[in-house]
DNA sequence: GCGTAACCCTACGCACGAGTAGGTATGCTC
DNA sequence: GAGCATACCTACTCGTGCGTAGGGTTACGC
């Protein structure tokens, strides 16, 4: 009988890209536990037993999610962030490529910052990722100041680049709800805070005396 | 027979909230959906049908952990932050009280930010919560503008209040994750990045002028 | 044209955890 | 010290959803 197949038979890359599209799309939606392998099944037009054969189980998938998401936003950021430009203009740029990446796949930024955070057993991957963004920020600050022939010490430096970090995410957050804004001005406004504020944090002005 | 009954019978106003602190300490430690009413129970040391009876479902007993948690840190902030101080004394209060809460009330903290976000039913009230913050830091900054004679735009003085809100939370996230550092001094880093980067920048001064 | 490997399915087993039924003991009131 | 409310328990039911067993069909090499 030629019932014409309500569906094709594709290559495995193809699939498991389509099968991370669902699960990125229904972990984001629902949350790790709250989502159900059927449901990411049928969303990628395919039965449970596929997923389990391509991705494992559960945990691998979401593991996958985050590692595909992570690898496509770190490299969007170094990407466009050269390290033989200035300090600042590097900060620039990677700015605008986070909140590039931010406003194209909100899911997977859904995924990683608001899904990874709560479930222990990502936590610590996420984390990791993130202290490379601190580390990568800091380092610019630090450069940026010694060629103005300042010295801050590391534990400072690495305080006020997580507020950073902090910031933006916020922001990105702000951003992801905010379909209609725009992500290159949003960029704009955190360049702003944050150059200025670490700038002359970090050159001595404070607002009140540290009296540690 | 006189068998020293192992646990005393308590009044339900005490065991409630040995129930809260119970789930409390539970949620943040498993997150909302790992975590099991029956490890509740047991830590709480009493058993389930009890927290049925006294605090509900499951999702109400979060709902009563978020609240629980929720009011003491929103009422440490407003407690300590006077609306007849100057502005940049209010903001200075609130940080130290705010870094104050998280530091005595790490599993509370977890809870509510790391927890609350990322589950959709409660993510809205959450979400409420913060854009009071929010409000309330715009408003300071727009209180200190006026005294200067200065006038901005509500959006872009919301979008910085959102930056310094989220710079803060991250702030206390590194707190909770790092017993030994002092939540005093935390607050002042704090302090400075927000009072110079946020004030310079609504002063007008910008890094690169925002062409919109 | 025939074997074989890759793709894909329906239909289950089974554990885990939310919520409950129904009963016991302890203190408090009159 | 009888009656009653409140604190508390053990021992279940039952739905939900992860993970799998076992089998069918299409394409591709030779």
């Amino acid at each position: 009988m030629s019932t014409a197949p309500a569906f094709k038979r594709l290559p495995r890359a193809v699939r498991e890209q389509q099968m991370l599209d669902a699960a990125v799309k229904v972990f984001s939606r629902r949350g790790f536990h709250a989502a159900s392998m059927d449901e990411i099944a049928e969303d990628a037009g395919i039965s449970k037993p596929m997923v389990y054969a391509y991705l494992g189980t559960k945990e691998e998938v979401f593991v996958a999610c985050l590692h595909r998401e992570g690898t496509r936003m770190m490299q969007a950021i170094a990407g466009a962030a050269a390290p033989d430009l200035p300090a600042d203009e590097r900060l620039w740029r990677g700015l605008r490529a986070f909140f590039g990446f931010v406003g194209a796949y909100r899911d997977g930024w859904a995924v990683l910052y608001r899904q990874a955070r709560g479930e222990q057993p990502f936590a610590g991957e996420l984390a990791t990722m993130r202290a490379r963004l601190v580390e990568v920020v800091a380092g610019m600050l630090d450069h940026a100041l010694r060629a103005e022939g300042r010295e801050v010490a590391g534990t400072d430096l690495e305080v006020v680049a997580y507020a950073l970090v902090g910031a933006t995410e916020s922001l990105a957050d702000w951003l992801a709800d905010h379909p209609e804004a725009d992500p290159e001005k949003t960029a704009t406004r955190m360049m702003n805070v944050a150059w200025l504020g670490a700038g002359q944090l970090l050159q001595g002005v404070t607002w009140r005396p540290a009296t540690d």
